[in-house]
DNA sequence: CCGTTAACGGGACTTCTGTTCCGTTAAGAT
DNA sequence: ATCTTAACGGAACAGAAGTCCCGTTAACGG
């Protein structure tokens, strides 16, 4: 007997399956990064991917769990941290490089529409905090090194200071209209590498 | 001749054409807290406002319109600023009125939404930068008025320094799991206020 | 290599979103 | 107060989104 509520994918998940999966989450990723999540439809995705339009229905319902599954594969592939030496070098390579990856055309909208979709669901949610969880940790020990060698207090939250580092930048791709030029991304690596120094994120 | 191409609500603006459109809004601001964008059905709105299925799709046709136009409603009520005599207690205090409405279940549902909506469409974009824009007009005055007391070094970008502080409270709210308590809202404002003292911002 | 059956895929079918039509109501002008 | 017609709203209609059925393909175990 096999037990029958398992979702398609989990007792055969090589070949042929795997190949539907990551064909049908680079089409999910080229129609989110045209249309956006409002224009994500699952019909469309089928026809771009090859694939079967019942395949794509049965193994993932909704645009949102789509977009979840897209995440956690999204979050498997993570970008090696910078070693330059000083807190604000390391901080500043990490803003750049954040800003060149919400600057390009497909990534940022990308970006923005799997950002909407963790808006209304829950386990897009949680499948995008995984995903900047693990960018976190990648990234986390460029402040860790700094408490080390003596440029931020004891105690700081090391976290929170990579953190501080993409927000102004998110904030500005989401509620502004200005572009997210290199200036912006340095500025954004010195003021998170200033409110350290200070002692905020004690 | 009277034009042609004249969208509704625009030739008599009063009376019955002004409390449908309120109580549209109204009902689309509810749905959208309960179930975010992907779940913002016209129809249900036409329901919930008591107002015909028809003239909800004629007068706004998508969904992104209509939050459009709900952001239109929101700009106009504009939240007084504070005066504390400080820098840092200017911005704390935004920062506690930021996280108390994010931090507040419907508010905070209805502007993750908000958001999302502007990820994918054009206009409802260039309303919330409206809103956004207007939102750090009020609350500019705190900076530039630390920059005439000498507490910001002259030439200060304040309206960078309004936005700083807001930075950090959606990127938790959108990014992570966290909660949004009172520390972390001073923190944001004391970050903010950190890198704007050591002249991030001129 | 062969057998079992998980997973796929085409097509018919159902359900719901969005449009059109047209009669009714009331805003604004005289 | 009266007239014109903008705007509303119910009902019928068209089209697309999503489901179901069942035959076909190929993954994994022996």
């Amino acid at each position: 007997m096999t037990s029958e509520g398992m979702n398609p994918g989990t007792t055969r998940p090589g070949g042929r399956t795997a190949r539907v999966r990551s064909a049908v989450l680079r089409a999910a990723g080229d129609a989110l990064a045209e249309h956006g999540l409002a224009g994500l439809d699952l019909a469309d995705v089928a026809r771009r991917a090859e694939v079967g339009r019942t395949t794509v229905y049965r193994r993932w319902g909704t645009p949102a769990n789509l977009v979840a599954d897209l995440l956690a594969d999204m979050a498997e592939q993570s970008l090696p941290r910078a070693e330059t030496g000083t807190l604000l070098g390391d901080l500043r390579a990490n803003a750049r490089l954040v800003r060149r990856t919400l600057a390009d055309p497909r990534q940022g909208a990308l970006f923005k529409a799997v950002i909407a979709a963790a808006t209304g669901d829950e386990q897009a949610a949680a499948a995008l905090h995984r995903f900047y969880d693990a960018r976190v940790t990648e990234w986390e020990p460029c402040a860790r090194q700094a408490v080390e060698r003596g440029e931020l207090p004891e105690g700081t939250d090391t976290r929170e200071v990579i953190r501080a580092v993409s927000a102004p930048l998110y904030y500005r791709l989401l509620t502004t209209d200005q572009p997210l030029d290199e200036a912006t991304a340095d500025r954004a690596a010195e003021a998170a590498a200033a409110a350290a120094r200070a002692g905020v994120f004690v």
